[in-house]
DNA sequence: CTGAAAGCGCTAACAG
DNA sequence: CTGTTAGCGCTTTCAG
């Protein structure tokens, strides 16, 4: 394992030269710039971050937190981040908090204590104020995907709007009994997706002067299965069934849509279906959704962070847009024909 | 930020005293131990990961090599590994191998060089010898899932068998034209996963005296959508068309189940259907499956890597095992009936 | 069992 | 622009 002095050595220069040279911090000229770079490439050297770390006080090291990794959304979300962070050469240390509430504490009092990251970004992790202050009292920058949190740069898609305009786009196609598939209390935690999900729907039938029906509406976990099991519920009601489904997941969209189908209902003939997500098994299914990005929300909670990290203007809440994709999943009711 | 002295000084000892009282390396007599723990908890003192790591050559922290996070079975792979890491206390650093070459050439050249992490665990990455070489060379130890690696400790599932298995449970049921989904040339890189699937298809097909139609195997990449593409292609052809399919994923097996009963065929009355894996959503489409726990895979090799970490015995090579779930997507052939 | 002290490999003043 | 040098905060001999 070359040392930096062996690269000094080798490049006839001194260790700070070399140092300054491989980190670009500093003056260097191009003569000594390249011998360096020379010796460092035929070494083979690589500068140890611990070392560097304990000296610098920058580990070139990111965390983050996810509360689950194996679902669609916060692996889209890791995807995006951990690539732009090796493009930019930092590498990506994945704090998974459990519900276990010890787990949790420990990850805060132990695990990004001991100086690894310079960074945190939070994946739809709702920190209390004593978390967030204890990230600060460190001075490591925190970036939110998901939000708000009171005094943390956040990302966020407005879940509100999404589900207005899904149930709009229902409405307008002339849709007056729609149903809603949300979540259920063990997903309403953190931010609420759910609650804001659901809130947005009832805004969008209040202003079309459309009653709600608390019967209209069920909860699952954003599982497909979940969905599919209450869709079932749902549709299989003969009284006052719903000409068309907002989902607050395109994973329960489609278990719905596979629930109406097993009912031998057709899809979007006897039931018009919406969901949130754009997934990649939505096209398949033709399902119309309101499209968010994770990979890219991910990529620019990078972008935000390295901003900060650099000292640079806070850039503060941002709001990821989101768009209608219309697929042939909806259609006007067939009493309205 | 508290610091060693603070600690040492608070409990009245030397910070080697500290040192070995809070690592657990070299004794320390009870009434010194409490009072360290005693004035560490009191301080909030954390050790510096660098400042520790530089010392000591330690770092606490893992490298997993991963081709993609977005998947349900790296996902869950690595849910299993940070998930067992973090109960020993330590972290999970991610990188992400991607099919670019030049990014897969830095990871292993500057990356994994740069100290930060102890061991490594390669999931379903077929290293060259160069790269374990250089992973050897820096005395990391390593762990594959998925394999065989020349000279690594390995994990994995036998592919042929459980292939070789689901082909045999259709064969028992009667079935002699049965079709196989597997993968395509683009997912057959490391480990040849599909092509091992695809072998153990046809031995048992051999076994029983079946004659191998390659008119019945067609591939896709793995996700529902090509699954269901493909299915279509080979279930809507009239001539010979399978009375059963093997599929060499879940999600694969999934999309040909939606692609049956797109065509008006029922599964499993005109289609017996088999997928490996015992996905998330298997259960929900009475999917019969050959299982496999990624989770615990994730958790089995972080087993074996603590146990190399330690300088205990080897236990190289380690088979995985499998089980057939029966579910309700596969019957006796109509014919047979 | 404990303390003193010498690094671990690099960065960042500081002086030139 | 460059070199010298004093640490960064901890671990680990080595003596005692």
């Amino acid at each position: 394992m070359a040392g930096i002095k062996d690269v000094a050595q080798a490049a006839g220069v001194s260790v700070a030269t070399v140092s300054r040279a491989l980190s670009g911090r500093g003056s260097v000229s191009t003569a000594a710039q390249e011998a360096v770079q020379r010796a460092a490439t035929e070494l083979g050297y690589v500068v140890s971050s611990s070392a560097s770390g304990l000296a610098s006080g920058r580990t070139r090291n990111i965390g983050v937190l996810v509360p689950v990794i194996n679902h669609w959304f916060y692996a889209s979300v890791l995807e995006g981040i951990s690539s732009r962070l090796m493009d930019e050469g930092y590498d990506t240390t994945l704090y998974q908090l459990t519900k276990d509430r010890i787990q949790r504490e420990k990850i805060f009092s132990d695990f990004l204590l001991r100086q690894r990251v310079d960074a945190v970004i939070a994946v739809n992790v709702e920190l209390d104020a004593e978390e967030v202050q204890s990230l600060h009292a460190l001075d490591k920058p925190l970036v939110g995907v998901g939000g708000p949190l009171p005094g943390v740069p956040t990302l966020h898609v407005d879940d509100e709007g999404i589900s207005a305009l899904a149930t709009q786009h229902l409405i307008s196609l002339g849709h007056r009994r729609i149903g809603f598939i949300g979540g259920n209390e063990e997903t309403d935690v953190d931010f609420r997706v759910p609650t804001h999900r659901r809130t947005g729907y009832e805004q969008a039938l209040h202003k079309a002067g459309i009653q709600i029906d608390d019967n209209l509406c069920v909860g699952a976990d954003f599982t497909m299965p979940q969905a599919y099991a209450a869709a079932k519920q749902l549709l299989g009601n003969p009284a006052g069934r719903p000409t068309a489904l907002m989902a607050a997941s395109d994973e329960m969209a489609i278990g719905a849509i596979l629930a109406a189908r097993d009912l031998g209902m057709q899809v979007p003939r006897d039931l018009s279906v919406i969901g949130v997500d754009n997934h990649d098994l939505s096209e398949m299914f033709g399902l119309t959704t309101i499209e968010q990005r994770p990979h890219e929300q991910g990529e620019l909670a990078v972008a935000m962070l390295l901003r900060a990290i650099r000292g640079e203007e806070p850039a503060h809440a941002h709001k990821v847009d989101h768009r209608l994709v219309v697929r042939s999943s909806t259609t006007r009711p067939l009493d309205a024909a």
